[in-house]
DNA sequence: GTGCATACCTCGTTACACTAGGCATAACGT
DNA sequence: ACGTTATGCCTAGTGTAACGAGGTATGCAC
């Protein structure tokens, strides 16, 4: 049900710092307080696509543990296209408010 | 782009009264200031499929003008879908408003 | 009578989320 | 020592749904 926004959640997840796969969709679980539960199956095919096309770089880390984990970063393009898909994302949420009658404005959000 | 979310927006239009399907497609233009301007093909097949399921019931009118139209309804069953669909898109909202940080509860609109 | 808006329809393509697997290592319990 | 769970990565195939392209027909204005 998240068709089409899936590039921006995963994007999104992203803002705080490189993250790897694993990590990213825990984050969005949790930042989305359990709404999104995305399988594995559909964030690394994400995460390969963004990269084939710039928004994201990725780099091998070692983790403390020993284990090792492909690291991603939003790079400057991966950033501004974030910043399009969410004011597509607030022009769409006041489309779909303005077919149930509910007042808009409401996601005139500050850029941050 | 508007993936998932189509039953939603048609059903929505139908919420002021019955109307055919040419006219649908205006009223969500409208409704939507010209941000949904859905091709035929993606709305009729809809329609189909929706009165197939029973949320939409049709009947064919004829205009004043002696155009032969198909009139759609709403069924109960389809005002309850409805209602149902517009709680899992603002639990929606909400959740990629929590991944972008920004304030929840902006979408907690009175039924009507 | 030509063009345009109205009004309906279907078929095929394509994009994309997801299911269902597979592989490997660390941590933990017994 | 051994099994289980959680971690961590990956891909191939499937199903669905929106859409593009096309077809048909009528009323109206010029």
């Amino acid at each position: 049900m998240l068709k089409g926004h899936l590039d921006m959640i995963v994007l999104a997840a992203l803002t705080i710092g490189p993250a790897h796969g694993y990590a990213i969709i825990q984050e969005i679980q949790r930042r989305s307080a359990g709404a999104f539960e995305l399988p594995e199956g559909t964030v690394y095919p994400v995460l390969h696509r963004l990269e084939k096309n710039g928004l994201l770089r990725s780099r091998w880390t070692i983790a403390e543990s020993g284990r090792k984990r492909r690291t991603y970063t939003l790079t400057r393009q991966g950033r501004q296209a974030l910043a399009d898909h969410r004011a597509v994302w607030h022009r769409f949420v006041d489309a779909i408010s303005g077919l149930f009658g509910e007042a808009s404005g409401a996601t005139a959000w500050p850029h941050r």
